[in-house]
DNA sequence: GGTCCGAAGGTGAGCGCTAACATAGCCCAC
DNA sequence: GTGGGCTATGTTAGCGCTCACCTTCGGACC
């Protein structure tokens, strides 16, 4: 054993120059090899990418970050919240993002206001990502966006159509729309509606959906219930309208205000869908197999996560700006929960 | 307008060196601040902090992460799911880890395969995170996690605790086993499982929990049912239980398959709990509107995720490695859907 | 009054990379 | 065969920070 280098040291990772001595070119060609520049003869590139291949060697995202002022990472958003449609969402978009090569670090935020959602904003441009998505489902969420200067790539999802400068969002008032339009086609003289809440644009847009149909139909437009998009808030809205005997349809703003509302009626006797039917929105993987399965609106969360993506990088290497918008229309999944009204 | 140099630049964002000059000290004195050394005079102090606040710097982290080998950032690998458990645990773990000023990249991985995982967790080393979660719920993605040198580190979740050096779980055992006991003290012979997939750890720890409840209560052990986590298998076999008269008691993997449980043994005009007793796993927020209302096991997410950080920070910077373990008991959730048996 | 010490602050190097420019070699046209 | 324009590669200068080391200065102590 002789007394070598090799020996004590803490084995530094290998950095570029080790590599481009390894290889017997400088480090810029290994730089040029990995970021896959033309002007490389094809020996050298392999080469270098042997001498990659025996050091192990992995560039260095800081040092990169560094010089070029971006680094690979997206940031986002997000309320802290486990409710379906975000939760989908986010887990889609990390996924894409990963296959595009890309990091996504989360932000969440306890409440939806203007300077939580500021402060998580700032915090991202800290770390220099190349672009920013924000799930803005409020309107002071989406307040926060106007602060942001308009080189920094920004996408909202669910966000408030009349502000965001690039937005990807589910139709919700068509949404809703058809939802109402399904239960009054198949006869109810009116529906009513059990509502999110009410700061959430979500919410708002399925209200005016709901209520469009109504009045288009000519139809009485009674009062909104009130609730969070819990099961549990669903229950005690469902206890409300089980004991008005002209409750005959109810188009509830989620699944599981659905579900909440299922289970009232149920305890109050009043069966589904004999005498009352019932409609939801977002269709969790669940909702099949309420008792009955739900009829509801299905968004597609997947499509939202990769067209965001696709926004953002656009606007990322693009640097197209102007103010686009996708908006998706959800479909109207029929299952048992909607039938004739009791005549 | 006087030709000065304020003019047509593109506003380079200010770095130290900018703050230092305009607080009339050197860039050291400015990082001295910055990361609250001592042997910084007060007045001296305030001054940098004006500087800063009157050029709205902000430290690149790039450029720190370059000079440290560490950055503010943890990795996260977690499965491609919305299964209830993971979401919560990831939200309240981008929550906490927020809070406590680091920033969380969130990598998903399609199938939770030794390949899959040991990408992720280098994709994770090439950004320089201070620190690595992963969620590895089967057993090949512990394997994954054997080839990480022991320098990085890595706290695993729902993890196999043969393997793990640190790890943060929820008992499965110790909660099948309270949920199996529950049945059988209501008076059922024996109970029925439907189990989630053969190659989670969760589900193997939740059969054997099962299992070991009947056993020491000298019951039949009867075939377990096996599907995966979702509505739909528990329907399926729901539909097979509900066909054989002597199941009086089903102890489903989670909340979702017991969903769907119910909804066979409705169907099949087996009341719940009249005939059939049914408890879940996980007590997912609409359990308690379930028809009936669904006795459940309810494990504490937020604590496993705080409890994981903690770990997390304490490798960070104490550099503690020892095999850690933090396992956390779930507990009982009484709810209307557990009786004794018909006579 | 000299010595030593610690507090307060400065100086210079360098982390690993990319961008911009410089250079060497080659082929082709005239 | 010489100039021009390629292509392939090297050289140099930072990006904005932290680390290791150095300097200065004001006392405490004998």
């Amino acid at each position: 054993m002789e007394g070598t280098s090799q020996g004590g040291q803490a084995a530094r990772a290998p950095a570029m120059t080790d590599v481009a001595r390894l290889a017997g070119v400088s480090h810029q060609t290994v730089s040029r090899v990995l970021n896959g520049h033309p002007n490389v003869r094809e020996q050298t590139r392999l080469r270098v990418r042997a001498a990659i291949e025996e050091l192990g060697y992995r560039p260095n995202r800081a040092a990169r970050t560094l010089v070029t002022g971006r680094s690979q990472l997206l940031g986002v958003v997000a309320p802290n919240s486990t409710l379906f449609g975000p939760a989908s969402l986010l887990a889609a978009f990390e996924l894409a993002a990963g296959a595009a090569g890309f990091s996504v670090s989360v932000r969440r935020v306890r409440v939806l206001d203007q300077p939580s959602i500021a402060a998580a904003v700032e915090h991202h441009r800290d770390q220099r990502v190349a672009g920013i998505v924000v799930i803005a489902p409020t309107a002071s969420a989406n307040e926060a966006l106007a602060g942001v200067p308009a080189e920094v790539p920004v996408v909202t999802v669910d966000g408030d159509p009349e502000r965001s400068a690039a937005l990807v969002t589910v139709d919700q008032e068509a949404g809703a729309y058809a939802a109402t339009r399904h239960l009054l086609a198949a006869g109810h003289r009116t529906v009513w509606h059990v509502s999110g809440p009410s700061d959430w644009l979500d919410a708002a847009g399925r209200v005016r959906g709901w209520q469009r149909a109504l009045e288009e139909a000519g139809a009485e437009v009674p009062p909104v219930t009130p609730a969070d998009w819990s099961a549990a808030a669903g229950h005690r809205a469902g206890q409300m309208l089980a004991r008005m005997p002209e409750v005959t349809a109810v188009f509830a703003a989620n699944d599981h205000l659905a579900l909440g509302v299922l289970r009232a009626l149920n305890e109050r006797g009043r069966p589904v869908p004999a005498e009352v039917s019932v409609v939801g929105f977002d269709d969790v993987p669940e909702a099949a197999y309420f008792t009955p399965p739900l009829t509801t609106v299905r968004p597609d969360f997947d499509q939202v996560a990769t067209e965001t993506l696709n926004l953002l990088l656009k606007r990322i290497t693009g640097g197209e700006s102007g103010p686009v918008r996708r908006i998706l229309t959800p479909v109207l999944v029929e299952r048992e929960s909607v039938t004739a009204p009791p005549r």
